[in-house]
DNA sequence: TTGAAAGCGCTAACAA
DNA sequence: TTGTTAGCGCTTTCAA
C-alpha cells in the first residue's frame, strides 16, 4: 500500500505538497500538480481514510441507530437519510439494534469512539440515556420520534392528531363498533395512538396505564408486529363478533388483521373494516389496499439527516431543540 | 475530550499501561487496573477509535454495498450480515447505490480508504471492476450473487434450477400457457431465470439476447419492480388472453401481477395463477399468499459475513473461490 | 510555491 | 509489572 511518503519520495517532494494537491488546499504549481498525479495514478495510491480522519478529527461518516433493518419504515428513513448525506459529501453508516436494550447501549457505546461525525436515532427506546452519552463526547445528534414519555424529539409527526383523523374517518364510513390493534405498551407514539381511539370511542376517562384491567373493551395487543396481528385479530373477533372496523396502531398488525379476515372469507371492507397507521410501502399492494395515514417516510429521514449535517457544522447549536413535526395525511384506499 | 494521556496524568502512570488496561494485554496488578478504571470514570474517558484504528491498522468495521435499501430482499440479507458480524465484533456499514453505477464507483472508492477491513458486495452490476479496485489495496471481499455474465460469486443460488422448478410445478397444476414477466435484460439472474422459462415452454432454440425481436412471445419486461409488474401484466393479458399462469422473475414484479388481477376480479388461481421468485416476506401477507421460489435470504447474508470474516482473519485467502451454492424450495402457497 | 516538523490519540516493542 | 518511545499516515502551521 503507498502512502503519501512514498508519493514525496516517488516526486521528490514534501508530503505537505502532496497533502496540498490531495485537498487542493493554498498554492501548487500546475507542474507540479501533474507531476503527483502521474505518481499517483502510478503507485496506485489511495489517501488513507483513518490517518486523515486522526489528522482531521472528523470522519464524514454518520451513523444511523434503527430499532430493525426489516421493519419497512426503516429502509424508508434510511434511503432519505442516505441521500442528502451523500449530497453533502457524507456517508451512512447503519447500526441495527434489533429492539434489544443492549444493542442500543453497546451501539452508542461504539458511536462514541469517534468513528462518526454524529448520529441520527431512529424511534431509540431510551433516547435519554443514549443522549447523555453521546453530549458527554460532544457529538452531535438528531432524534426522530422517541420511544419515551418526556424528552424531544427533533423530527416528529403528531400521532394523536393522525390517529384522531383515522377514527373520523371510520365515523363517517359509519362505522360505531370499531376494535382497536394496539402497540407496544409504554412507548410514546404507541400510546399516543392508543390515547386518540380511546377518545374517539368517548372513553377519555379510561388512563391508558390501566387499559389491560378492562378487559371488556375492544382492544388487543399486537405490538406493531404482523404476526401478532393476525392472533390479535382474532382474539378481538371472537370476543367482539359485533365490531365492524379495526383500527390498527400500525401497517404492519393491519397487515395481519387483513390477513386473518382473508383467510376467514370475512369481507374486508363490507363486513369488517381496517385502517393501518404508517403507509409502508406493503400497504398499497395488498388486497384490498390499506386505508392508512401516511407518513411522510423518505422526507422526514433527509430532514433529520439535514439538521444533522447542520449540528456537526456549527451551523445550529447541539442542544437547542427546535423539533420539526411532520405533517400526516388519510390516504384513503379499499380497506375502510 | 479527554484521552489515554490525561488519564495517565491523572493516575500518574505511563500511557502503555492504561493501554494495556484497555486491551487486557500483558500484565497489569489489580491495584493499577482499579486506578486505572476510577479514573476513567472520573474523567469519562472513552478510547479513540480512530487512532486505534491507526494504530493497529484495522476498524473492526465491514462495508456492505446494496443497490437499493427499499427493495426487501437487500434488509434481509443486512440483518443476516449484520447479527453474525456483531456476534463476533464487528459492526456493519451499509451503503446505498440506489442501482446506479456512479454511485457504486464512489462508493467503492471510498471503501479503499481503508475505513473498513473487508466489504460484501450484493447483486453488484459491475462486481470486476470493483473487484480488481479493491484488490488493488488488499480489501478483503465477498460477492453475493453478481450481474455480469462471467466472474465468480462467493454466495449464490442456482437461479435456472429453482426457476424451473417454479415451472415444473405449473405446469403440474395444469397450466400449459404460461406468460412470463421478465427482469431487467443483461443482469446475470435475470437471464438465467428467462433462459429457464425458455427451456421450460420448449422454446431452447431461442437466444435471451433477441428475445425482443419476438414481439409475439407472452414476455414482458417488468425489471423487477412493482408497478412495472402492474402494467406488464396489463399487457401480456390483453395480448394473450389465453394465459392462465404467469411466472414472474420475481416478488416485487409478481405483487404487481396479483395486483392487477386483483383490480380486475380475475381470480387467482382460479383464472390466472402467479409464482413469483425470492420469498420476500410480503410475499405471504397478500391475499391470495404467493407461491414463490424461496432464497434463503437471511442465511445467505449470515454466510457471506462468515466468509468475509474469514478472509479478514486470513484464515482463507482473498482471492481463491470456493462458491456456495444455497438451496432454492418451491414454496406452495395459494397462486398456484 | 515548497519543505520540515509537530502533532492527531493510540498500540506495541523494548527497557527498566 | 510498568514506563518510554517510535511509529500508524495524514494535516497543518511555520519557515524558507
Amino acid at each position: 500500500m503507498a502512502t503519501i511518503r512514498d508519493i514525496a519520495k516517488e516526486t521528490g517532494l514534501g508530503v505537505g505538497t502532496i497533502s496540498r494537491v490531495l485537498n487542493s488546499t493554498g498554492y501548487v504549481s500546475q507542474e507540479t500538480r501533474e507531476k503527483v498525479m502521474d505518481a499517483i495514478k502510478k503507485l496506485q495510491y489511495t489517501p488513507n481514510g483513518v490517518a486523515r480522519a486522526l489528522a482531521k478529527k472528523r470522519t464524514m461518516i454518520i451513523g444511523v441507530v434503527v430499532h430493525d433493518l426489516t421493519n419497512p419504515f426503516v429502509p424508508g428513513i434510511a434511503s432519505g437519510i442516505s441521500d442528502e448525506a451523500r449530497r453533502q459529501g457524507y456517508t451512512m453508516m447503519l447500526l441495527d439494534t434489533l429492539w434489544q436494550m443492549e444493542h442500543e447501549l453497546n451501539t452508542v457505546e461504539m458511536l462514541r469512539q469517534q468513528l462518526v461525525d454524529g448520529v441520527i436515532l431512529l424511534s431509540p427506546a431510551n433516547a435519554n440515556v443514549l443522549k447523555s452519552k453521546l453530549s458527554e463526547v460532544g457529538l452531535p445528534l438528531v432524534v426522530i420520534d422517541h420511544g419515551e414519555a418526556i424528552g424531544t424529539s427533533d423530527i416528529t409527526v403528531d400521532h394523536y392528531k393522525g390517529a384522531m383523523e383515522a377514527l373520523q374517518w371510520a365515523l363517517e364510513c359509519g362505522h360505531r363498533r370499531i376494535g382497536f390493534l394496539a402497540g407496544p405498551p409504554g412507548l410514546r407514539f404507541s400510546d399516543l395512538r392508543l390515547r386518540a381511539y380511546l377518545d374517539a370511542m368517548n372513553w377519555q376517562h379510561l388512563a391508558i396505564d390501566t387499559i389491560d384491567r378492562h378487559s371488556q373493551l375492544p382492544i388487543a395487543q399486537a405490538d406493531f408486529r404482523f404476526d401478532k396481528g393476525i392472533s390479535a385479530t382474532e382474539a378481538l373477533l371472537q370476543r367482539h363478533p359485533e365490531l365492524t372496523c379495526i383500527f390498527a396502531a400500525n401497517d404492519l398488525s393491519a397487515l395481519g388483521a387483513l390477513h386473518y379476515l382473508a383467510e376467514h372469507k370475512i369481507a374486508v371492507p363490507e363486513e369488517v373494516a381496517v385502517i393501518g397507521f404508517d403507509d409502508i410501502p406493503t400497504a398499497s399492494l395488498v388486497h384490498p389496499p390499506l386505508t392508512t395515514i401516511h407518513q411522510p417516510i423518505y422526507e422526514m429521514g433527509a430532514a433529520s439527516a439535514r439538521l444533522l449535517l447542520e449540528r456537526i457544522q456549527g451551523v445550529k447549536p447541539l442542544e437547542q431543540p427546535e423539533p420539526q413535526i411532520f405533517e400526516l395525511t388519510l390516504i384513503k384506499r379499499k380497506s375502510c
